[in-house]
DNA sequence: CATGAATGAGCCTTCATTCAT
DNA sequence: TATGAATGAAGGCTCATTCAT
C-alpha cells in the first residue's frame, strides 16, 4: 500500500510537477484512444499526438509504449482508491454496506470506459507491472472483506473468513461485469436498477447463506 | 441459432474433411500460444508452427490473423454449447438448477485457458465476429434464463424476467470469474469448494431475492 | 524464320497434339487475364484457371510463369506473320502497298488486346525471350522494307536503303500507336478514318520526301 | 491544366523543402532502379537504398509503392513540360514547327530511360494516377496542335482540326518511338539523322496531305 | 496425365524508438 | 525541454513452384 511499491516510470526530465501536467495529458488522451482503438491498435505518434504533444516530447516522459498503459492504469487505480477511500464501515450497519456497493458501483459507471480499457489490456503488462495491477486489485477486494466482517449479520449467517473472500469478490465482480458487460446489461437496466437488484440479491445471499445445504 | 449463421472463414482448400482437421490443428496449436503471449503477440509464422505447418499452409485455411482468433472463439462456444446442451432443466427441481451450475462451472474449469483467451482477446475482432460471439454468449445467458425459469422457487419469491436475466447473468459472470481471476481463487479454492460456496450465495441469493428491501 | 529459332518452352508431358491443345487453352485464357490484371497482377492459379484447368497441370504445360507470357507473345507473332504472309507486293503498285497497311492495321485493330499485352508486358521477359520477340519485330518491319523497296516511287524520290528502314518503321509504329493510344484516338477515329489518313500522311510523305530541306 | 491537379502523394513529414529533396532522390534512384529490373521487380528496400536511406525512410515520403512509379511520372512530365515550354510558334513559320520538333526529340533522347519506364510501366498506376498521366500526355499533344496550327502551310494544303490531331499524335508517337525502339533504331541512326529524316517524312507528307486520295 | 495441398522465400508496410537540432 | 526525421526489426500475407496421390 506505501507509496514505494509504485513501479517507478522513468523520465529523463527533470522538473517534477512538469512531469505531473505530461503525464496527466497523456492519460487522458490515451483513455479516448485505447477506448477506441485499444492499447495495441493504437500507435506511439497518435498517443503523442492526443497528449498534445510530439514523440520527442513523449519519449522524454516513458521509456517504452507500455508505460503508457501501466501509467493509465495507475491513474485509474488511484482514482479509485481515492474515491473508495471515503467508503468505511464503523457503525457497521447493512446501510453502510449498502452504501459501499452503491459507491462502488456509480464509480465504475462513471468510469466505464476508464475500467474496460484497464481490464481488457492489463494482459498485455509485463509480469511485474500486472503484479502491481494485481496487487491494486486485491486491495479493492480487501476493502470489501473489511466492509462485510464488520457488518452485523443475522446470528447463523457469520461467515467465514473463505466466504467473506468469496463475498467481497463476487461485489467486485459484479461491479466489473457492469463494466465489460455493458452490451448486455444496458438494454435492460439503468445503473441505478442495476445497483438495487445486485444488492438485494447479494444481501439475501449472504443472509441466508447458511440455509441451503 | 441456426448453424447457418455461422460466419464462414473462406478458405482455398476444396476437401471440407481437410479444412475440420487443419482447423482443430489450428485452434488447439493457437490456444497453447495465446495462453502464452495473447493474440496480438503471437506472429501467423507462431501460429503456423504451434498448428504443426508451414505458414502458407496456414493461409490456406484462413484469410487473415483475426480468422484465427474467430476460428478459436467458434470452437470454444461450439464445446460449451454441445457440454451445455445435456444439461436441461425437466422436473423443474433445485437440484437440477444446481447440477445444470455445477456442470457449467466444471466446463469452465476444464476450458480456463480458452475461456481465459476468449474474453481477453474477443475485442479484438472485427464488429462483425463480435456480434456473432456475443450472440453465442447470449445464448448461454439465455440457456440458463430458462433453467431458472422453470426452477420453482418458495412461492413468494418469482422472479420477473428481468431478474431472471439478472440471475442468469450472475452465472455466467461468476463462472467467467473463476478463469480470468484463478490467480486470486486459486489460493483459498478448488473447484468444488468454489462451485459449492457460489451455489449457496446464489441459491440463497433468490430464493430469498423479495425478502430485502 | 525458321522454326528451330523457337525458343522452346519445355513440357513433361509426352502427348505432342495434347501439348497444344493445352497451350491454346493456356494462351487464350491468359489473353483475357492479362487484358484485365497485367501479367505481374495475374497469378498462376488465375492463369491455370482462365486455361480451365488445375495449376498442377499448368505445370505440366509450362517450366515458369514467364512461359506463359512468352507463349502468348509467340502465339501472337504467329498470327501476324500468318495473316501478313498473304500481303505480297508483286506489281509494286502503290495500291499494293496501300492495301499491305490497310490488311496490318486492321490485323492489330482486330487483336488490340493482345498487341496492348505484347507491348507493355514484353519487358518482362528474360532476356533471351525477349531477343526472340525482338527478332519477330524485325521480321515484320522487314515484311515492310520489302513491300515499300518494291514499290515504283516518282523518279526523283527514290528512298535509300536506311529510309526504306525508316519508312517502314513508321508504319509498324503508327499500327501500334492504334492499338496503345486507343483511348487518344478512339475518341476521334474509326480504324478507317485512321487507316486513311495514316495513309495518306504516310504516302504524302514519302511521295515528297526529298522535296524538303 | 492548373498545377493544382497534381495528385498528392502524402507524407508524414511535414518539412516541404525537405520533402522536394527526398522526392527527387527518390525519383533519381528510381529512375535507374526501374530502368534495370523494371517496377514490378524492384522492391522497396531496392527502391529506398537507391535513394540512399532506409525503409522506414522512404515510407515516411511515399503512401504505397505505386506512389514511386507516379512521383517518377510526375517529375518525367515536369521536366518535359518545363523544356516544351519554351517551344513557341510565334512567326508561324516551318522553321518554328521543325525547331519544335527538333527540341521535343531531344528531349527524349535526353532522357530515353525515363521515357522508357514512363510508357512501360504507366499502366501499372492506379486508374486516378493513370488519367492524370494521359491528361499530362494529352497536354503534349495539344502543344504540338497549337504549334502546327499557328504554322503556315501550302494554301490547298490547310488542315482540318482532326488531321491536325493526327500530326501531332505522329510527332507525339514517333518521339517515343526513339525511346522504346532504340535498339531497332540505335543501329542506324544517330539522334540527328534521326530528327532529320523524321521531319523530312512528316514535313513532306502534311505538306502534300490533300494531293493523293 | 491430372489434381490440389503444401511449402517458404520474399514482398510491402508499420511502428516503436532514437537522436541531432 | 521540445521536435520530428530517420531507422530497421519485425509482422502479415502472397504466390510461384513442387510433389504425393
Amino acid at each position: 500500500m506505501a507509496e514505494k511499491e509504485k513501479i517507478v516510470v522513468q523520465t529523463s526530465v527533470k522538473d517534477e510537477s512538469l512531469i505531473e501536467i505530461r503525464r496527466r495529458q497523456i492519460v487522458s488522451g490515451a483513455v479516448n484512444l485505447f477506448k477506441e482503438k485499444g492499447f495495441h491498435r493504437a500507435t506511439t505518434r497518435e498517443i503523442a499526438k492526443a497528449a498534445g504533444f510530439s514523440i520527442g516530447t513523449l519519449y522524454e516522459y516513458i521509456r517504452t509504449k507500455e508505460d503508457v498503459l501501466y501509467l493509465l492504469c495507475d491513474y485509474i487505480y488511484d482514482q479509485v482508491k481515492q474515491q473508495l477511500a471515503e467508503i468505511t464501515s464503523e457503525t457497521g450497519t447493512v446501510e453502510e454496506l449498502k452504501e459501499a456497493i452503491k459507491q462502488y458501483f456509480h464509480l465504475i459507471d462513471r468510469m466505464v470506459d476508464e475500467f474496460t480499457i484497464m481490464y481488457q489490456e492489463t494482459k498485455s503488462l509485463s509480469k511485474e507491472a500486472m503484479h502491481y495491477v494485481f496487487d491494486k486489485e486485491h486491495e479493492m477486494v480487501h476493502l470489501f472483506e473489511k466492509i462485510i466482517k464488520n457488518t452485523s449479520l443475522p446470528k447463523n449467517q457469520v461467515l467465514t473468513e473463505k466466504e467473506i473472500f468469496l463475498a467481497a469478490n463476487h461485489i467486485v465482480v459484479q461491479g466489473q461485469a457492469w463494466a465489460f458487460r455493458k452490451w448486455a446489461f444496458r438494454k435492460r437496466y439503468t445503473i441505478e436498477d442495476y445497483i438495487n437488484d445486485q444488492t438485494k440479491l447479494f444481501l439475501s445471499g449472504i443472509f441466508h447463506f447458511h440455509e441451503n445445504s
